[in-house]
DNA sequence: ATCTATATATTGGATACCCAATATGTTTAT
DNA sequence: ATAAACATATTGGGTATCCAATATATAGAT
């Protein structure tokens, strides 16, 4: 608890690790539906900060626009789910990122 | 062996996976040393599909440019080495990768 | 009604990564 | 010396992600 807010804040300077914020949205909504607000707390708990709204919406409404996810509005909150072509591409694309990130994990992840 | 010639040829066509080329540049770079050609390859083997010039060779020119790496030509060959940062820098991206994407190894990676 | 908090969205600008195609050197072979 | 092969590099164009700052719309409280 002296340590920062949530999971893991030592975001590395090094490389700044853009990308894959597509691919996070789509895994975070194989676990529940969420809406905008809810996927940028758990984007942040993911990876140490938030996306910010300029980031995010625009990935949401790219990943509407293809079909992998579909929206509902529950009063002013609006839910992205899954769609179909999204629940079966984020699986091939989840065996795929694990496949080419394999031996980084097998050094670096397992434990702690 | 029925497969693909090397690791793993599915690339995903849900979420494009770009991103993280500096990140495995580095992680590379922790084996050996490498000139540009043999890290297209190994890069290949990986992701199942070697970047182009136009991409790998601004990369390296980048962590050149920031220290991270550095050069040793021999004859028409450029030798790219960790430098002394580099190396530091490529362990806490390691660490906080491995972190980030924890569950998504934990369900998808593992065995095969 | 109006204020506040919540949630979505847009604007403008930057960087990293991606490509295909082409260009520039440097060895090696003939 | 000239050709072929190898390796590095550049050009021009595109997309995804990133930011800070601002705008719009809805819901709940008073």
């Amino acid at each position: 608890m002296t340590e920062k807010d949530e999971c893991c804040s030592n975001i590395p300077d090094c490389c700044d690790m853009r990308g894959l914020l597509s691919f996070s949205i789509l895994w975070l909504l194989t676990k529940r539906d969420m809406y905008g607000q809810e996927l940028a707390e758990e984007l942040g708990k993911m990876r140490g900060k938030r996306p910010n709204p300029g980031t995010l919406y625009p990935a949401l409404q790219e990943l509407e626009k293809r079909g992998l996810v579909e929206a509902r509005k529950e009063g002013r909150k609006k839910f992205y789910v899954l769609a179909e072509s999204g629940r079966m591409g984020v699986v091939e694309a989840c065996e795929y990122f694990c496949t080419v990130y394999a031996d980084i994990f097998r050094e670096y992840g397992a434990d702690e």
